[in-house]
RNA sequence: GGGGGAGUGUCCCGAGCGGCAAAGGGGGCGGACUGUAAAUCCGCUGGCUAAGCCUUCGUAGGUUCGAGUCCUACCUCCCCCA
C-alpha cells in the first residue's frame, strides 16, 4: 500500500521501514504535518483486560515511536466504550462488564503504558485521558441531533464489522451498533481538545477510524487522518500474544519474565526479523546483519529479539537475567536461581511431598491426573531426572540450595523453594 | 402469531440402534528427530484418596434395572410462513 511513497517526516519513515503500516488515509498529507513537528495522534484501548498482551504491542511501539519522532502520544482509555463493546472482528457480543472491573483493569493497562511512554504536562509528554469523561455525560437526544445525525446508516451497514455479522446472521445489538458512532465522536472530541489529528489502531479498526475522519469533515474540523497497522500473525498464522496457556502479558504479575523471554526466543525462524523491527528499536542496520544468519545460527538472532523485546517491558536488568537462566537451564543443564518459582514450607516437605501434587502445585499440571499422564509419557522431571514412578516423592535429598527443579517437557521449568 | 430444525466432553467442529466416560477431526500437551525453529512420526487429551469411586451431553422433571438416546415442560438459537 505504501507503494512508491517516500515519506519526509521521521515518523512515517520509521514505521514504513519498520513494518508498522498497513493503511493511511492520507499518506501524503499526513507526512507533511508530521514534518511540521508537534503531532498529536491516538490509539483507543479498550479496558476489557486487566492487563495488555503481546498482542496489543504493535499499537504500544506505534505510541512510543510517535513520541520518539517528535510527536505526542495519546493513550486513550476505553472507561466508556468498553461499556458499549466493540463489535468488529467479533461473531458475538462479548458480556458486559462490571464498572468495577472496567476501573480495575484500566489501572493495570495504565503499568504497562508507564514503561513505553514517557508521561507528563510538557508538549511531547504522552497523556492517557479516558472518555468515559465525555461519553458518560452525554445527553442522548443533544448528542443525536448534534452528533447522530451525521451518521449515515446506509453506510455503517456496508462497514465490514456491521456487514460480517448479517450476512452471517449474527445478532448485533443496537448497543454494540452504536459503537462506532461513540468511538467516532472521541476523535472529535480528542480534535477539539488536543488538537489530535491522527487515530491509529489494528486493521480491524479502519471502518472505525474512516468514520470518525468523516464525522469531523461534518462537524467542521480540520482533515483528520487515520492509519491502520497490519493485524499480525505467527508465520504458521496464530494470533500474536496468545497461547494455549494463556496470554502473553506484559506484566510481571501475570507472567513471569523468564517465561515472557521464552515466548520471544521461542518464535518461528521466519518470523525473527519481523519481530525484530516492530518489537526492538535496534537499528535497522544492525537488524538486516542479524537476519542473515540462518539455520542453527539464528537462535543467536533469537536471542537478542527475547532480551531486547523483553527489556522494553521488564528492564533491561530483568530481560539479561532471564537470558542468564535460559542459557543455564538450555546450555548448560544447571538449575538456573532466576527461574519461575514456587514456595513451600520446610514442614510440608517433611510431611511427605508426591510428585503428583508437587506437579501440580508449580503449576506445570492442571490435575494430578494429568501429571499421571504425562510421566507415562515420559515428560516429567525432578532435577533433570525423568520420574517413572508416580508415588515417589519429592525428598529432603532433592533440594539443592534451597530449591528443586521441576520440568515438563525440554521448556517450561519452575523452581520449588523450601522456605 | 403459525410450522420446521438445533443445542454433545467448559478450546472448537462434530458422530452417537436405551448399557456411554461417549466415534472422528482440529487445536493443545508430551515423546522421537532437530537448533528451545518448521515439517514429520508416535502417545496422551473429565476429576479423585484410582483394579474402585465421583461428575459430564441446553435446564428441570418423568418412564426404565439402566437415558446423550424415549416422554413432558421450560430456556436459547436458527429456518420458513405471517
Amino acid at each position: 500500500m505504501t507503494g512508491d511513497f517516500h515519506p519526509k517526516s521521521d515518523f512515517l519513515s520509521a514505521l514504513i521501514e519498520r513494518g508498522f503500516l498497513h493503511q493511511c488515509s492520507d499518506l501524503a498529507g499526513l507526512d507533511k504535518i508530521a514534518r511540521s513537528g508537534g503531532l498529536v495522534a491516538y490509539i483507543g484501548f479498550d479496558c476489557t483486560a486487566p492487563s495488555l498482551h503481546a498482542g496489543s504491542l504493535v499499537q504500544i511501539m506505534l505510541l512510543r515511536w510517535l513520541q520518539k519522532t517528535g510527536g505526542k502520544p495519546v493513550a486513550l482509555m476505553g472507561g466508556g466504550t468498553t461499556r458499549v463493546g466493540d463489535p468488529s472482528g467479533k461473531d458475538t457480543a462479548r458480556q458486559l462488564l462490571p464498572l468495577e472491573t472496567i476501573a480495575a483493569n484500566k489501572e493495570g493497562i495504565k503499568r504497562v503504558f508507564a514503561k513505553f511512554l514517557r508521561f507528563g504536562d510538557g508538549m511531547q509528554d504522552a497523556i492517557m485521558p479516558d472518555n468515559a469523561d465525555w461519553l458518560t455525560s452525554l445527553n442522548y437526544i443533544d448528542f443525536l441531533r448534534e452528533t447522530g445525525r451525521h451518521f449515515s446508516v446506509n453506510r455503517m451497514l456496508a462497514m465490514d464489522s456491521v456487514k460480517l455479522r448479517l450476512e452471517r446472521d449474527q445478532e448485533l445489538s443496537f448497543l454494540e451498533f452504536n459503537y462506532m458512532c461513540l468511538q467516532a465522536y472521541d476523535f472529535f472530541e480528542l480534535y477539539k481538545r488536543l488538537g489530535c489529528m491522527l487515530q491509529m489502531g489494528g486493521s480491524d479498526q479502519w471502518g472505525n477510524i474512516v468514520t470518525g475522519i468523516d464525522l469531523g469533515r461534518r462537524m467542521g474540523t480540520a482533515q483528520l487522518y487515520g492509519l491502520t497497522s497490519p493485524l499480525l500473525t505467527t508465520a504458521s498464522g496464530a494470533k500474536m500474544g496468545k497461547t494455549a496457556q494463556g496470554a502473553i502479558w506484559l506484566d510481571e504479575a501475570m507472567l513471569p519474565v523468564f517465561e515472557y523471554w521464552q515466548y520471544w526466543r521461542n518464535c518461528e525462524d521466519r518470523d525473527t526479523g519481523r519481530f525484530l523491527k516492530l518489537f526492538t528499536e535496534l537499528p535497522l542496520d544492525e537488524i538486516k546483519r542479524i537476519e542473515l544468519l540462518r539455520d542453527a545460527e539464528i537462535n543467536e538472532a533469537k536471542k537478542i529479539l527475547a532480551t531486547e523485546a523483553t527489556a522494553m517491558v521488564h528492564g533491561r536488568e530483568a530481560a539479561q537475567q532471564a537470558a542468564e537462566a535460559a542459557r543455564q537451564t538450555f546450555e548448560e543443564d544447571k538449575m538456573a536461581e532466576n527461574l519461575p518459582a514456587i514456595e513451600i514450607s520446610a514442614s510440608e516437605l517433611q510431611a511427605g511431598l508426591g510428585v503428583l501434587t508437587a506437579f501440580v502445585k508449580a503449576g506445570l499440571a492442571a490435575s494430578t491426573g494429568e501429571a499421571r499422564r504425562q510421566i507415562k509419557g515420559g515428560g516429567l522431571k525432578v532435577n533433570d531426572r525423568t520420574v517413572t514412578d508416580e508415588r515417589s516423592a519429592i525428598r529432603q535429598a532433592d533440594i539443592i540450595n534451597g530449591a528443586v527443579k521441576l520440568s515438563l517437557g525440554k521448556k517450561r521449568h519452575v523452581l520449588v523453594k523450601v522456605t
